[in-house]
DNA sequence: AACCTGATCGGAAGCGCTTTCATGACTGGC
DNA sequence: GCCAGTCATGAAAGCGCTTCCGATCAGGTT
């Protein structure tokens, strides 16, 4: 027996396994309208005590969980931020994103990560994702025009990691980099002739890598033009191969350091290398060819990743609070979608000079 | 001049800026129904061409992007994939999340993360994010009744992660670390005594030291029952301090090496090391022990971290295809979200063994 | 001429929730 | 005993979309 065009105007099936229980099937079963069961969840102040308690029993019993899409479309909000990096490769992203998501889920809210920020085909996936997040945390490590351009017109919170926005005046979390390259600069230029120092970049256009640069090279001028008395031949002028650029790759810091060594210019030298993986390689380079460290030459590193404590000797780094930077963010963003008339905010971040063996 | 008390019924304001286009807008902008802009979007099949290129216009023009609240309201579905790891920490996860979110992206779907899956609070967390995404994919290191419970009770798709959960019938990525225990077993028995190899694993009820360990003490018992002519002394009962448990960091292979190298043990074996944190733990030891690797010592790693090939000597150790395992998992759950009644699939990833120096 | 068929489209229901507004029951002050 | 002022609650209007159903029309079939 079947019922032929059964009438199924308003009546609607129990909600039996298939179909999680909705608003509705909490206020018949508590007895009240679906609206006192919303504010039970919502606005619990504005109902009374014992029906708030028997709508509650009803929750639990029925294991009632606001539909999130249906919430979502009235309150236009999901309680999801979107987390864009460049790339998910390496200890550096992953330190990010743990302190990211264990902020997130202190606050109730959730993370919806997309690598890849920046490169060609991410536009639509960015696109689709701009209509699912609160806001968005955006971490950009080169100038990249388009991307910039769609968080400028976007109402959408945003906030920049470690990355200026010229024009725009929006939440940033800055890392000192200037700070802490100075230090290096400055720890190195204690046992090091400032002609003999190196600064080994990551990609010349990287942000992070043109800001240490930048402060290497003001340390290591503000030093010569310091010292007393001064030194014949002090010039302020660093030489062309004292700051240079490749990219983040242990590899490249073998290139380099082996280029150097050829040249017999290695040794005696002090190098601030652009992140952990370039001092690795160069102070590898450096040991192959039968140099100490930090003897012969003192290394530094930069971010402080798990691998400058693993490896012999260790690796003096700057340490830059990477954990730190992903909650700061998180926070940032809870903030700005929260309350959005807040004043923008800059956050900024130290770094701090850890001092191992390869630094001298 | 200000209106008052304007009829608001059906009126809506003009599409500005800070209110998105709606279909609402669409329709009336291509003098069509919403009903014909949804199947222009949904089943341009069933729209007449130039009918369809007039919303395609439309929408372009005014910039419009379905909702994806009142999409998920109606069709159930979000196009987002939960992914739920013990952690976040280091190179292995985040590995496997960088092969998940290429395939995901790939596919149109989105990554919502959370780590601390297993952990105390994370209960509530896991709630709220179920109702979120279309499907999830676990990751369990160890046994974990209440997470069990709750992926077993939940009809929302589930794939699980090199575990096996008896009892449901789930789609499961499996990594064959049998077989690459096996192959690292048998490597260091051409070399060494079956009684001086050793597996220094991870912590004793993680499911994949478990695995491990036991496919390596088989395949020394299985070396010692082959061989001919059979060695006095033989016996296929492996010493109690053959296999070991401590938990997965440097540190504590660098516990077990010193240990070992206090009762003049080391000298001449032949370790496989539940991960490559181990391995580099014990490696490092048994340098500053004066012993050499793999002359002395032969180690070899398992995952095939960077770490790996960053160090020297290299690590030998058998490479776990960590992205594959994300992009697997991805594709089963998507398959499942979209076809739920498939066949629940086992897909078994090989492992394979990685020649470098350490292990000989 | 009457009928059927398929293609195309609009009307309208309804997904599950939040929120406004109206209602009714009490309260205290006169 | 009556009116203003709470307080607790319900009815109902949507949020923006998908989809079922039925209307319309052109063109072919009997």
């Amino acid at each position: 027996m079947r019922l032929k065009h059964a009438k199924r105007r308003t009546a609607r099936a129990a909600p039996g396994p298939g179909r999680n229980a909705s608003i509705q099937d909490v206020a018949a079963s508590a007895n009240v309208s679906i609206a006192t069961v919303s504010r039970v969840l919502n606005t619990p102040d504005l109902v009374a005590a014992d029906t708030a308690e028997r709508v509650r029993r009803a929750i639990d019993q029925l294991n009632f969980r606001p539909n999130r899409f249906a919430q979502g479309l009235m309150t236009r909000r999901s309680r999801i931020l979107g987390v864009g990096v460049p790339d998910l490769h390496g200890e550096f992203y992953s330190a990010l994103l743990r302190g990211a998501d264990d902020e997130a889920r202190r606050r109730g809210y959730h993370l919806l990560v997309t690598s890849g920020v920046g490169g060609k085909s991410s536009d639509g996936h960015m696109g689709a994702m701009l209509g699912l997040v609160d806001g968005v945390a955006l971490m950009i490590t080169e100038p990249n025009e388009k991307l910039l351009e769609v968080t400028r017109r976007s109402d959408l919170p945003i906030v920049l990691l470690d990355a200026e926005v010229n024009g725009a005046v929006r939440d940033t979390i800055l890392v000192d980099h200037e700070a802490g390259a100075a230090e290096a600069a400055q720890h190195l230029l204690k046992t090091v002739e400032p002609s003999r120092c190196f600064f080994v970049g990551g990609p010349r256009e990287n942000f992070d890598t043109a800001r240490r640069a930048k402060a290497f090279a003001d340390a290591v001028r503000m030093h010569i033009a310091a010292r007393t008395p001064p030194r014949a031949g002090d010039t302020t002028v660093l030489g062309p191969d004292q700051i240079v650029y490749g990219d983040y790759s242990v590899n490249w810091g073998g290139i380099w350091a082996r280029d150097c060594i050829a040249c017999g210019r290695l040794e005696g030298a002090g190098v601030l290398a652009g992140n952990d993986e370039i001092a690795y390689g160069i102070m590898h380079a450096a040991l192959d060819a039968g140099l100490s460290v930090p003897g012969d030459v003192k290394i530094i590193g930069f971010d402080d990743t798990r691998l400058c404590s693993l490896v012999r000797p260790t690796l003096s780094t700057v340490r830059v609070p990477l954990q730190d930077i992903g909650a700061a963010a998180v926070s940032a963003l809870i903030r700005r979608v929260e309350t959005p008339d807040a004043e923008p905010q800059r956050i900024r971040l130290k770094t701090t000079l850890i001092n191992r063996e390869s630094g001298g």
